[in-house]
RNA sequence: AGCCUGGUGGUGUAAUGGUAGCACAGAGGUUUUUGGUACCUCUAGUUGGGGUUCGAAUCCCUGCCGGGCUGCCA
């Protein structure tokens, strides 16, 4: 891209923002945003967005971005799942460098801040439950009343929050709360708690602390600590960013700038990491990463490349409306990618058998095929071919439509990369179910073309008998069978909506030998069907297991439907 | 109900006072040894009503509709 298409190029609001501010030299004209999520769970499409929005900005105006994991909350948060979510990042091509950072890394930090506040007059213990604590803050329309506990002395607050910090109370005992406005229209503002006791064991630092911070209390500031210019969340913190602002004004620290976008919401599936841990911990998918999943452990595992996800965060857009992605843009850009990268090899999926009567038994010979017609250098290789050969059921019709261009009695069509064959008699078993086709080829087309010039419409793809590879194949669909799970109809559960088809399993599958010598999630295309990728969970006997990433396009089926 | 926030073709997103554009989806066609790809054409939109203005998607008023907010989650 050069200057020019990078000037003509309309930015969304967030980075006009960026932009105006470097313009202006605010923040010495450094742009740092951050990634931040919480270590609760997997990385999704929805977080894709977020981190290709504060990785993208970075790169574009020169400036950087860090990690950090969001763990305020050791109840819910592990190891495990930091780990994936580094791994993730990773595969996406995002780099943070050195700076990897926790909000545990800022408790030292942040503690001193609450006693800062309480010196200020500004926080106080709160020995209100957690139900009292509710009453007390009025709702929607009501302003709440002051805790009771409100005007405890400086001294004494000291003492009782170096008491929680303890251990000396039980949890959810006592609070430490921010005193700011009860009758203030913004919820957020009625008091909140900055501070928890939770005997807890955190991942990362252990048993030292009884009290751990709450987001509002935590995010902000590590940012602020971090020296972020600009920090981006979705829209469901836009209550909260008085509060954001009311902590780094009243610390009198480093204030960055929240913005916030909407998040990526995508029809037929569920973008929450709640409703997905559901969807895992019932069994509903076979685990995070079951490509079904929107998650990108799933999405991986499925076939996706990360280019074709990052195109399609570009690709959707940002904006502060809330808005719903069809999925086929997903499997456009998927296709879109794949179709430059993966190689082409042929395979069947429901193999119907063909014996050519008039090629001599015994003979094999080598057809050249070419690996991806969109790359020159990804170059050719050869294909068995003999007598008996297989092609998919999909492609004769005994009883054909018009403009049906594949086999049928009579007709002829082209092997793709091999030869013309004529359909001359149909076998079928005792169930009177098709299950041989007796065949002719003509040896003059070799490669594909009859010297004759003759058309032949239809092109199929094939496999030799003694060569194929059996292999099973996973065929994945929507998740989901309506449009919008996350709000059926009243008092519908999301899980009701599961698309009962979403995965169909086709156990004996064939394809070309060189299948065999792809790697784990390495695209290929079989020529016809769709883009497929090897299994990353193979069975112990070495059979072969593959992913359907997406589907071919398919203007013949959708015509058919007709 | 109160507060906050948002409304541009089916979907998403541009145009910030001057020709409503792009992408996906849909329809049709050309090319094709993938009914793929590529290319071409078409369909389709400013939430209603007032106002300001030579001129409004854009500014003002008002109605309507959607989303969010009453965790010691993030």
């Amino acid at each position: 891209m050069n200057e020019s298409e990078k000037e003509e190029k309309p930015l969304d609001f967030i980075r006009s923002t960026v932009k105006q501010d470097q313009e202006d030299g605010k923040n010495e004209g450094r742009v740092h945003t951050r990634f931040p999520p919480e270590p609760n769970g997997y990385l999704h499409l929805g977080h894709a967005k977020s981190i290709c929005l504060n990785f993208g900005i970075a790169e574009e105006f020169n400036g950087l971005c860090n990690l950090r994991l969001d763990d305020t909350n050791p109840v819910a948060e592990k190891t495990e799942y930091a780990q994936a979510i580094m791994d993730d990042l990773r595969w996406l091509g995002f780099d943070w460098e050195e700076r990897l950072f926790h909000a545990s890394d800022y408790f030292g930090q942040l503690h001193d801040w609450a006693v800062q506040l309480i010196q200020d007059h500004k926080a106080f213990v709160c020995d209100l439950t957690f139900e009292e604590m509710r009453e007390l803050r009025g709702n929607l329309i009501e302003p709440g009343k002051e805790s009771p506990f409100r005007d405890r002395t400086v001294e004494e607050n000291l003492d009782l929050f170096q008491q929680m910090k303890e251990g000396a109370f039980d949890e959810g005992s006592k609070t430490l709360r921010a005193k700011i406005d009860m009758s203030s229209p913004n919820l957020n503002l009625r008091d909140p708690v900055l501070y928890r006791i939770l005997d807890q064991e955190h991942p990362r630092t252990g048993s030292v602390w009884k009290i751990y911070p709450s987001y509002d209390f935590a995010h902000g500031q590590s940012d602020s600590i971090e020296g972020i210019t600009h920090s981006l969340c979705t829209l469901e913190f836009e209550h909260h960013r008085p509060l954001y602002d009311w902590f780094c004004e009243n610390l009198g620290i480093h204030h960055p700038q929240q913005i916030e976008f909407a998040r990526l919401n995508l029809n037929y599936t569920v973008m929450s990491k709640r409703k997905m841990l559901r969807l895992v911990q019932e069994g509903h998918v076979h685990g995070w990463d079951d490509p079904r999943m929107p998650t990108l452990s799933g999405m991986r595992r499925r076939g996706f490349t990360a280019q074709a996800i990052k195109n399609f965060c570009e690709r959707v857009g940002l904006a502060k409306r809330e808005n719903v992605i069809e999925i086929e843009l997903l499997e456009y850009c998927l296709r879109d990618d794949l179709n430059k990268k993966a190689v082409r090899r042929l395979g069947v999926l429901n193999p119907l058998k063909i014996t050519i009567e008039n090629y001599p038994s015994g003979q094999t010979e080598e057809v050249d095929a070419i690996n991806n017609p969109e790359d020159e250098d990804a170059g050719t290789r050869k294909i068995p071919f003999s007598r008996e050969i297989f092609i998919d059921r999909n492609d004769f019709m005994e009883d054909p439509p018009k403009k049906y261009f594949r086999l049928a009695p009579g007709k002829e069509v082209r092997l793709k990369y091999a030869f013309y064959i004529t359909c001359k008699e149909v076998v079928k078993d005792e169930n009177s179910e098709v299950s041989e086709l007796i065949c002719t080829y003509d040896p003059e087309s070799r490669g594909g073309d009859s010297p004759d010039g003759r058309k032949v419409k239809g092109t199929i793809q094939w496999v030799d008998a003694r060569s194929a590879v059996a292999c099973k194949v996973n065929l994945y669909d929507r998740l989901f069978s309506n449009p919008n799970p996350e709000d059926g109809e009243e008092g519908k559960d999301f899980v009701d909506c599961l698309n009962p088809d979403s995965l169909e399993i086709v156990e004996s599958a064939l394809v070309e030998p060189s299948v065999q010598d792809f790697e784990v999630g390495e695209p290929m295309q079989l020529e016809r069907v769709g883009y497929f990728c090897i299994d990353s969970d193979q069975p112990e006997d070495g059979s072969l297991v593959l992913n359907r990433s997406v589907a071919m396009r398919d203007s013949w089926a959708k015509k058919a439907k007709k």
